[in-house]
RNA sequence: GCCGAGGUGGCGGAACUGGCAGACGCGGCGGACUCAAAAUCCGCAGUCCGAAAGGGCGUAGGGGUUCGAUUCCCCUCCUCGGCACCA
């Protein structure tokens, strides 16, 4: 491109605010419900308000923008909130560490961040913005969880939780990563305590079956879920007790190998446990093998395999023959029934058991080559043909498992059943900065909800922060000392608050009534946005594969079933974006590698900022932060500037028509304009590729630079204004900047999303490359409809051609249309 | 161990259903402008052989299907992510 002058030099710090101000003015991103079009939401997953923006929200959000910016072009109404996932635990380290109240710590926090992403120019709608720290949100989870406890999906037991020691508090199976806890890094201990639990395993099998239904959403996802419900068939089965009454249940997936049962293995927690060691001789050294179990962490128990015997026996259900019982460390006591039948012959673990402590190894599914009981040194978990199993001898195992199921459900010993890997979800935590869970506890009535009508319970602010013993709020006795809305007597309100995955689990939906406050959805505006479709475009980062993507997606069924939505998936496409890295390593504080965003904005301008994030690569793999690439891309917006600045007293007037017919030399950037329309619209809505998108945008301005000095005002015209709309959602304040420099009386953002001209690609000649045996030599030009005869004569006519033939018949060839000619010699 | 994703120039990455590998950007080299530099503009560039014309080799490695394979199939290696005693 010339360094052609004019218009003054591009300073994105004037451009973007005097955009910035007039969409704030006009609400040019306000979302309303229009009949008579057709309704997007997109959304990305909200922030938690640490303090600052990172280069993560600026990928993520600048992702979302393109779609939403897009989508309002293409004639969408659009519904693109923001808001802040504002409980949790840093609020309260905080508050520990520096003595700053978590509220407004909350609310500094987010007032920075609010002033950074409006900098950064999303379109979002910002009289929806929530944060889920006020009354006003969590009121609504409070309504939703007495719904839930009145239809017992909410429930207290007493459970082996996982304790988190640093944090003081109990975490969710999903929390807990390698053994560690996933905010602070440190070990997971084993506790028991009183715990409130959701009971989404009673939507596992839901769950499961409807992620056949995502197929908008990446099939590592999908896969992850999938693994974590674990979904195992298989039966559960009873063997009675030797000498007293009553019987061990155990489940198997392998009901075909129960003729191969030497023992029984009962988890250390098993409560039959102590029943059946009290008072004899193995009490002591089972005693101490439990306890030893008992204290270690799950981390740690995964080291060998190990059992003791119990000394008592039970029988088997279909011989009648005594089965020792013994207590193993690898049984988990919450999955399953907390017992395994142990077939050494058919499972690995049973097996390093059995060799080490010499008990009867039975083959029972003998495969080919056959098994020898004495010498294997591995079991065999394959299937095979039964042996040694009374009338079942001779199935094959796959066959076997429904007999051997049915034939014990015949004698009442056993049923065919699932079991799944999902356990109910946690949700107390002994925090203060969450969600109060609306019960007391009345030494009268016991355990009772807070009325419908006395919430919200408000979280008390006045409250002390040591940084010990527990949560703050069960010191706090103007909020702890309440009256029993049963019998009217003195109570005490639960001090446990709620998950902060809750509060992510719907907002969703409320942004689609941000500002209703007597429902918590508006008929009229959640049918409108999210309707039985849920989100259109949802984007965030994996790390919520299994936690807050499976949390949702329960949520939004207990909320379907509550009568709240019609809506059995919260978000129909999903997007998960890579990570940002620099140097080999995810941007972080403790690695010193982070670019700060308002340093990229200072010295570069937003749209800078956002084009490199969407340019580097594709969304969905890890950004490599390179600054010279940062470099690279303002480059690219500042000659956009020169050229078009330069170009704007040449061009024709807005909406002029093109010459016709259109002289030669016009042609080919007229079909390139077009092109480009093509590609970035596939780009953008279909593939959600925005590198391509930028890179066929940025040919695009090449070109017209080229065109300069040959090419009608009308056609540069077309070719200026589309480069400026389809950059619109990438760059919007530049983009806007040169509309109006360029002539157009009205705004940019309502701007149509142009079409491809079928027209405009078609093409008079095409240059076709030929392939001689597989290799290409040479390339013809032909008009684009000859016929096969045509293009095969102007190919064997090339003189390149003739010389690679050299004189050898052409045995063979093959025209694939406007791609090549392939010939064989 | 099981499941999933991936491996393409010096780097980030293109190549939509098998059809001209390396678009676009970064970095590099050469040139123009300049007293000079920066900025800008123009050009070159996978690699090897060759002065050139041209040719050989090239998408982790090996094999296969095909007129034609980065793309499909089989085997092997490597990287990343998830799950990990789930009976």
């Amino acid at each position: 491109m010339a360094g052609q002058d004019g218009g003054g030099r591009y300073d994105p710090t004037a451009v973007e605010a005097k955009w910035q101000q007039r969409w704030d003015e006009t609400k040019a991103f306000a979302a309303r419900v229009d009949a008579d079009r057709q309704p997007y939401y997109v959304l990305e997953m909200f922030p938690y308000p640490s303090g600052r923006i990172h280069m993560g929200h600026v990928r993520n959000y600048s992702i979302g923008d393109v779609i939403a910016r897009q989508r309002r072009m293409a004639g969408y109404r659009v519904l693109h909130p923001i808001g802040w996932d504002a409980f949790g635990m840093p609020a309260e380290n905080a508050a520990i560490q520096h003595g700053a109240h978590p509220a407004a710590w909350t609310h500094d926090n987010i007032a920075h961040m609010r002033h950074q992403l409006r900098r950064l120019g999303f379109s979002y709608d910002w009289d929806r913005e929530i944060a889920t720290c006020e009354p006003r949100y969590y009121r609504w989870e409070q309504l939703f969880f007495l719904r839930m406890l009145a239809r017992d999906l909410a429930y207290k037991r007493r459970a082996l939780v996982n304790w988190c020691p640093r944090c003081n508090t109990v975490l969710a199976n999903e929390q807990v990563v390698n053994g560690q806890c996933w905010r602070c890094d440190g070990p997971v201990e084993d506790r028991e305590l009183e715990q409130w639990f959701f009971r989404i395993t009673a939507y596992a099998d839901e769950l499961l079956r409807d992620l056949d239904r995502l197929g908008g959403w990446p099939e590592r996802v999908v896969t992850m879920q999938r693994n974590w419900i674990g979904r195992s068939e298989g039966a559960r089965i009873d063997f009675p007790l030797d000498g007293r009454d009553g019987a061990l249940t155990v489940f198997t997936t392998r009901p075909d190998t129960i003729f191969g049962v030497t023992f029984v293995s009962l988890a250390a927690e098993h409560p039959l446990v102590p029943t059946l060691v009290r008072g004899t001789p193995a009490a002591a050294a089972v005693d101490a093998f439990t306890a030893r179990a008992r204290a270690t962490s799950r981390l740690e128990r995964t080291a060998g395999k190990d059992g003791v015997p119990t000394g008592a026996f039970c029988r088997h259900p279909l011989t009648g023959e005594r089965i020792p019982i013994w207590v193993a460390n690898f049984v988990l006591m919450d999955y399953g029934t907390g017992a395994v039948m142990a077939v050494p012959a058919h499972d690995e673990r049973d097996f390093q058991l059995a060799r080490a402590h010499d008990l009867p190894v039975r083959v029972v599914v003998q495969p080919d080559p056959p098994l020898d009981a004495a010498t294997m040194t591995e079991a065999w978990e394959g299937p095979g043909t039964l042996v040694a199993s009374g009338e079942f001898t001779g199935l094959p195992s796959d066959e076997a498992k429904a007999r051997i199921t049915a034939a014990l459900a015949a004698t009442g010993h056993g049923e065919a059943t699932v079991n799944y890997r999902l356990r109910d979800w946690g949700v107390s935590r002994q925090r203060y900065w969450g969600t109060p869970i609306p019960v007391v506890y009345c030494d009268a009535c016991g355990m009772v909800p807070v009325p419908e009508k006395d919430i919200p319970v408000v979280l008390p602010e006045d409250v002390a922060f040591t940084g010990t013993g527990g949560s703050p709020l069960a010191t706090h006795e103007a909020f702890l000392r309440t009256t029993c809305p049963t019998c009217g007597g003195p109570a005490r309100r639960e001090t446990d608050t709620m998950d902060t995955f809750m509060e992510s689990s719907w907002y969703f939906a409320r942004y689609t009534s941000a500002t209703t406050d007597d429902v918590p959805f508006d008929p009229a505006e959640v049918a409108y946005w999210l309707g039985q479709r849920g989100v259109d475009q949802y984007i965030g980062g994996i790390e919520h594969a299994v936690l807050h993507l499976l949390y949702s997606r329960f949520f939004t069924k207990v909320l379907r079933d509550l009568g709240f939505l019609q809506l059995d998936e919260p978000f129909r496409n999903l997007l998960t974006q890579g990570m940002v890295i620099k140097d080999g390593a995810k941007m972080s504080k403790s690695k010193g590698n982070v670019v700060d965003p308002d340093y990229l904005i200072d010295r570069y301008g937003a749209d800078t900022a956002r084009l490199f994030c969407l340019f580097a690569s594709p969304p969905e793999r890890d950004l490599d932060w390179n600054d010279q690439g940062v470099e690279g891309m303002s480059r690219f917006l500042q000659r956009l500037w020169r050229l078009t600045q330069s170009l704007a007293p040449r061009l024709a007037p807005a909406g002029a028509p093109l010459p016709s017919p259109l002289p030669p030399p016009d042609q080919e950037l007229h079909r390139l304009v077009h092109r480009t329309i093509q590609r970035v619209t596939d780009d953008v809505v279909d593939r959600l590729h925005f590198n391509t998108a930028i890179s066929a945008v940025m040919e695009l301005a090449t070109a017209i630079a080229g065109a300069v000095e040959t090419a009608r005002p009308a056609t540069l015209r077309e070719a200026v204004d589309v480069t400026l709309v389809l950059l619109a959602p990438f760059v919007p304040h530049i983009a806007s900047e040169l509309w109006e420099v360029s002539g157009h009386p009205g705004a940019l953002d309502d701007a149509p999303w142009p079409r491809a001209d079928a027209a405009a690609l078609v093409r008079e000649h095409v240059e076709l490359p030929v392939q001689i045996n597989g290799k290409v030599r040479a390339r013809v030009t032909v008009a684009a409809d000859a016929g096969e005869d045509e293009v095969l004569a102007a190919a064997l006519a090339d003189e390149r051609v003739q010389e690679h033939l050299d004189g050898r018949p052409v045995r063979k060839h093959v025209l694939v249309r406007g791609r090549m000619v392939s010939l064989v010699v």
